[in-house]
RNA sequence: GGGAGCAUAGCUCAGCUGGUUAGAGCACCUGCCUUACAAGCAGGGGGUCACAGGUUCGAGUCCUGUUGCCCCCA
């Protein structure tokens, strides 16, 4: 024994160590290679706000997987990672903290504040990275970018300048989504939509000629002092006469016209609708088709201001109450009925957004979508799984310009100047411009907003490899190949990324998009630190260690479905480590000092024949599965291998040999457990990367590192298909007689003889070793038959064997048994051959189907003859 | 209102382009400390694959409809 392992596996013992291993022997660094296909991932950069959490674990489990199997397969395989300002997030958690300390960003000031902002990125920005380490993941940290950095805030202001320069960057005054609690802008996609139970209160507006009035029904009465009109559809018969007269807005006595409108759903409430343009979309837009004023009532708190007459002060639920109650008393108010509407709110801070009218600024998207659209229509760019395609089509088609300022002073600030002299807007990729280009003024301010976040996400697939520089990682690794991310942010940064790549760098950022769920708790909900019901994958980790927590996220994974987690899956991961981790001992006690590196001895006896089929074709599938981004079928696929076939079959068939006395046999039968234990073990890395290092260094290897192994390959010449099916006899007559004795409650320890009559009498001779030690026989005997009345029979299809046990056969339940198993195989058997004699089946069905079907029959037939000839020597 | 997904064993889920007698883990039952592993070994019970039609030689798988549950968009 060369060295030893102890009995059970301790993650804690070797994680830490082998990632610094890697990470010292720079394993996870790649240079372009001329010689070699790139291979790349960019990392979804977490947030700097964030810790681990179970959607990253998953994210980062399954691009873990994808880099590790591509860097095997000899790829340049590249996996970048970094972090993301996370404007919003970030500011939004600083001003909480210095809330504590009694301090406002305001008092501070902007220079101040973004002092502490960088404070906090470098406090919390390693955090997430040595959690990302301690999950295993294997990316390359010397390239590691920021959002913010300098790299990639030259690109920021390269991009801004270039989309300006072709108008597709704009400044604009427009109604737009306002948190008043981040007091900034926010774009459609970061709105999120909630049912809230609400009213729908029924006002009177007076016609100004005072003959009669129009009722309309609103669910934000407290908007009222910014209508600038009623709207009606122009067909509704109701209405028709009273288009172009005037109404007095009560409280407020201010004369608004009725208009006409199609936007106005003649059937929903009273057909007529109050028009906000201010604080309202859709209002917005009816007020832009008919001309009318834009009254903003609220200011950047929500609160209402000047324009809101004597509510000018009061908050908007304040205001509400108070609008509502005067406008009872006026006897405006005709009634009030429950109502459940959609609420818009932040998807930051949860506060409920205003539509607010401000100058902002837009990119504009219809130019960049259409080729977007048209590169994921084409299939350049393949979303896994394929329906989110539509989603992906469904969005783009309906998109809307992009709102990209924001009212904050953590981010990317705009690469805008504005003149004080002449007004002229300048736009530049310098840090500063002390000169108006037109006027020759030398005041200059620039615009006190930032970029939306994911301004800069969008440009993550190349800016993170020197864009705007033509560098040469840019050239090497630039389309990259495969982006993991979850449906939650298909709008948010896929969909960005793609209109993005494909207008700065001229085609699409990857070749393929794969989506996957959210990780829920046991019930299936979602994990949130509202319902503190969040896993930590720390404590996980800790738990049971990273591979096994690996090992149940992509164990219980397809492409774009959601999964639950729950510890017991960890567990079942964690003894499946543990399995791994024994056969490993096993093999290890079994090795002398001088083992040799894995080889394949000269002489293969059946079982290895059989062995080397099976794991030839799990080399096969599980290839095939990963590079169909089918990982949770491939980790399945080791699983049932490893633990059914190699642990409960290979192994305890090798100890036939290993504890035999020929040294000859011994020493294949080491040489192939060392083989075979060296390719489940690269097989299994991707999946469990510490745990098959550790084993890995440990038995006789070749090479530094099992992560820059070669990754195994179908072999044609390690195929013996027909061997193996013969080897399967013997198992099939294992089980057989295992079963057999279970059902009579035999305990292993008692040994019996056992008489094997067949017509592959050779085969089962060569298994005599394998009932002996695995079906509990004192002694085998081969034959063509035997006559041994009173025995326990059991019959295969393949050979009928007897156990003598005189005092445990009751004749009548051995008759009932057979007569059962018989009646058994029949009923199969019908099934089988009703196919065979539907001449439709035998003529269109396949040929490999009719030959199954045909060879099933013929094995049914011989165990039925078999347990016919059984039957017949009971009686 | 538009779109998507899900419904398979007590629980959690596989089942890829239709093809052996529908699988796994957990749970349950029986027997085992067989010198790698009790976080284990051997065996077992348990499913009208939501419902109703259809296509096909053949449907858990494809089509249509129904019901229920979730999700996204407006």
């Amino acid at each position: 024994m060369s060295k030893q392992l102890d009995k059970i596996y301790d993650p804690k013992a070797v994680e830490a160590r082998l990632y610094d291993f890697w990470e010292s022997n720079g394993f996870f660094h790649m240079d372009p290679d001329p010689d070699k296909t790139p291979y790349t991932i960019v990392m979804p950069p977490p947030n700097i706000t964030g810790q681990l959490h179970m959607g990253h674990a998953l994210d980062n489990t399954l691009q873990d997987i994808l880099i590790r199997f591509r860097r095997m397969q000899g790829y340049c395989a590249l996996w970048l990672p970094g972090t993301d300002h996370a404007s919003i997030a970030t500011e939004a958690k600083i001003v909480a903290a210095m809330a504590q300390e009694g301090l406002t960003k305001e008092q501070i000031g902007r220079d101040e504040f973004l002092k502490r902002a960088w404070e906090w990125k470098k406090t919390y920005g390693d955090r997430i990275t040595t959690q990302l380490r301690k999950l295993g993941s294997s990316c390359d940290w010397q390239r590691e970018r920021f959002t913010m950095d300098e790299g990639c805030s030259k690109a920021v202001k390269e991009v801004f300048a270039r989309l300006y320069e072709k108008g597709l960057i704009y400044r604009g005054e427009r109604i737009i989504n306002w948190c008043p609690h981040c007091k900034t802008s926010i774009s459609d996609a970061e709105v999120e939509y909630s049912e809230q139970e609400g009213f729908f209160w029924h006002l009177r507006y007076p016609l100004a000629d005072g003959s009669g009035f129009i009722e309309v029904a609103t669910t934000r009465p407290e908007t009222m002092m910014g209508d600038t009109a009623v709207a009606v559809h122009p067909d509704d018969e109701r209405y028709k006469h009273l288009v172009g007269k005037t109404l007095i807005l009560p409280l407020m006595n201010r004369e608004i016209p009725i208009v006409a409108d199609a936007y106005v759903d003649p059937a929903f409430g009273t057909g007529a609708v109050k028009i906000t343009p201010a604080h309202d979309p859709n209002d917005f837009e009816v007020g832009q088709r008919h001309g009318l004023p834009v009254i903003n009532i609220f200011d950047e708190t929500a609160t209402v201001n000047e324009n809101g007459g004597k509510y000018c002060g009061m908050e908007r639920y304040e205001a509400r109450k108070a609008v509502v109650a005067d406008l009872e008393a006026g006897g405006y108010l005709l009634r009030v009925e429950p109502h459940t509407h959609n609420v818009g709110e932040c998807y930051r801070c949860h506060t409920t957004v205003e539509p607010w009218v401000s100058a902002q600024w837009f990119v504009k998207m219809a130019p960049l979508a259409k080729p977007a659209i048209e590169a994921v229509r084409s299939g350049q760019t393949k979303f896994i799984p394929e329906r989110f395609e539509k989603t992906y089509f469904n969005w783009m088609e309906n998109i809307r310009d992009w709102c990209i300022s924001r009212q904050l002073w953590w981010g990317h600030r705009l690469p805008v100047w504005y003149c004080d002299d002449c007004g002229e807007t300048v736009v530049s990729k310098e840090d500063t411009v002390t000169t108006c280009p037109k006027c020759g003024g030398h005041h200059l301010t620039q615009d006190p907003d930032t970029l939306d976040t994911w301004f800069s996400s969008a440009l993550w697939p190349f800016s993170t490899l020197g864009w705007p520089e033509n560098t040469e990682d840019l050239r090497c690794f630039y389309p990259t190949n495969t982006l993991v991310t979850g449906y939650d942010i298909i709008f948010f940064w896929v969909a960005r990324m793609i209109f993005s790549g494909i207008e700065h760098m001229g085609q699409p950022p990857f070749n393929t998009v794969l989506i996957h769920g959210l990780v829920r708790d046991a019930q299936g909900r979602k994990m949130s630190k509202s319902l503190g019901n969040g896993i930590d994958p720390l404590q996980e980790i800790d738990k049971y260690g990273a591979d096994a927590l690996r090992f149940t996220l992509a164990t219980g994974n397809s492409p774009g479905n959601d999964m639950r987690y729950t510890p017991e899956k960890a567990e079942a991961s964690r003894n499946f480590a543990n399995k791994i981790w024994n056969a490993a001992r096993f093999v290890l006690m079994n090795l002398d000092e001088a083992e040799p590196a894995p080889h394949l001895p000269q002489t293969l006896a059946l079982e290895d024949k059989w062995i080397l089929t099976r794991l030839n074709d799990v080399v096969k599938e599980v290839t095939e599965n990963l590079e169909k981004f089918e990982l949770g079928i491939a980790v399945a696929k080791l699983y049932d291998f490893i633990w059914d076939v190699v642990c409960d079959w290979y192994i305890e068939l090798c100890k036939a040999r290993l504890n035999g006395d020929d040294p000859a046999a011994k020493a294949d039968a080491r040489a192939m457990l060392v083989y075979v234990m060296d390719r489940l073990l690269k097989l299994l890395h991707p999946f469990m990367p510490f745990i098959t290092e550790e084993i890995w260094q440990t038995l006789p290897h070749e090479g530094a590192s099992i992560m820059r192994a070669p990754w195994p390959v179908y072999d044609p010449a390690l195929n013996f298909a027909a061997e193996a099916a013969e080897f399967e006899r013997i198992i099939e007559a294992v089980r057989a007689v295992r079963n057999r004795r279970a059902e009579m409650n035999v305990a292993p320890s008692k040994k019996a003889a056992l008489y094997v009559a067949t017509r592959h009498a050779a085969t089962f001779q060569t298994g005599a070793p394998f009932f002996a030690r695995l079906a509990s026989a004192s002694h085998v005997t081969v034959g063509e038959s035997f006559d041994l009345p009173g025995a326990v029979s059991i019959v295969t299809a393949d050979a009928t064997m007897y156990i003598p046990m005189d005092e445990l056969v009751d004749l009548a339940a051995e008759r009932a048994r057979l007569q059962k198993e018989k009646e058994q195989t029949e009923k199969v058997l019908a099934g089988v051959m009703a196919k065979l004699n539907n001449e439709a089946f035998t003529s269109k069905a396949p040929k490999p189907i009719v030959d199954n079907q045909r060879q099933a029959a013929e094995k049914l037939n011989a165990k039925l003859r078999l347990i016919q000839e059984s039957l017949a020597a009971l009686q």
